[in-house]
DNA sequence: TTTACTGATTACAAATTGGTAACAATTACC
DNA sequence: GGTAATTGTTACCAATTTGTAATCAGTAAA
């Protein structure tokens, strides 16, 4: 969505960005812009700084009071120079700001990097593991459980991580010991057993099965 | 990359743009342009617009569909005074036109133009990042938390910029030496450490969340 | 030239982790 | 029930990893 008072902005961006195939709707001005933000649900708002009766500004903090609109990405326009604007308008909630004069690449292409960065933040990629009130961050290196966070040390955490991955599954011994130390390391017998203990102790002793002569199993 | 059917119009603006250090293909029709465009993925064509069989409208719509072509910059040649063609030119994607007869110092400085657009659209919206209070200009090398500015070494500043584009994501030191110092580096074992702690004294040491073993993190 | 700063290194302190040994407990199997 | 094999537990220690301060070379600014 396109918020500015010049029709001739609203165009040119407008047919730019309709080109790369994006929805677009425009606004003349704030009152319009809230009005039909909360009917579009539009994924980026464009606010023009500078506009009669309502600028940018407050449109956006009204903007950002719509529950609706809370993963909405806005981002200002702005003539270039003008710091204070962009100090405000991240104070008002803004995520970015495009400076004018406008390029068309280079307003498309931020387009594109926006949009882009709402989608992954939408789907947490494959890096979160999640078992009944366990949930595994790799990417934080963080454990919750049962909605507490947890810090567990690095071969706890590979281990847990490796076991988790194939509830049920049955990981050999061997296999534990290929998997999070490394076939090449070699340990003494009782090591695997005593992480296990560290793990029994943190996470809870029922999801953890031994399976005598075999090995262990992450149970939910 | 230039299209055209006249070798003297190839040869010309070949040799215009070979001479400024330009890397020049060129293509005879529609057919092989769209052929080498595939192969060459170049920076930008150039674009007759009156060509036998698939004239320059066609060609530019096939050429925008090629996925590698995405930020290739297109623009037409077109006989002065022609204006349907540009109208029709830029819903066929183009990005400008260069008007016959041609003028080697005026094409020059418009291609030069063209390929410095696409320059700064290249390294898109990642240059201002915001965290809590803490915002992040990299156009600006500019740091303002909670208000008030910071200015940072290149190093630290790198760093944090780095740690912040994912605030809670774990980078491995591994991970961190290539971003920053670049893979061709060798640095001491104790150097990250030392500027997380320079940091951690101007940013705030809750910011910097050490993983044992693994590396560090960002937290709001 | 002086000064100030950056960026890296070093050496040592501190903290944490990972592993072991010894022994206890449990299980499987005869 | 007895025995051997396997696993559980604990305390302890060594190795690894990180924190920190002091220092130094290189470079830009005054």
């Amino acid at each position: 969505m396109l918020v500015d008072d010049e029709a001739d902005i609203l165009e040119i961006v407008g047919y730019n960005l309709s080109s790369e195939g994006y929805q677009v709707t425009t606004a003349k001005n704030g009152v319009e812009a809230i009005e039909k933000a909360k009917k579009h649900k539009p994924h980026l708002i464009i606010l023009d700084v500078m506009m009669p009766e309502m600028d940018g500004i407050e449109a956006c903090e009204k903007l950002r009071e719509i529950p609706d609109l809370s993963n909405t990405v806005i981002t200002f326009l702005t003539a270039r120079g003008e710091d204070y604007s962009q100090v405000a308008g991240f104070d008002a909630g803004a995520d970015d700001y495009i400076t004018k004069p406008i390029k068309p690449k280079v307003l498309v292409s931020k387009v594109k990097a926006l949009l882009r960065r709402l989608k992954e933040s939408e789907n947490p990629s494959d890096t979160i593991i999640k078992i009944g009130e366990l949930i595994i961050n790799r990417e934080e290196y963080k454990i919750t459980n049962k909605g507490e966070e947890i810090i567990l040390p690095r071969k706890e955490f590979e281990l847990l991580s490796l076991l988790a991955t194939k509830p049920g599954k049955v990981f050999k011994r061997e296999e534990i010991l290929d998997k999070v130390w490394g076939n090449e390391v070699v340990v003494g017998g009782r090591t695997i057993d005593v992480h296990i203990r560290k793990l029994r102790e943190k996470i809870g002793d029922k999801s953890f099965k031994t399976v005598k002569g075999v090995g262990y199993k992450f149970v939910d």
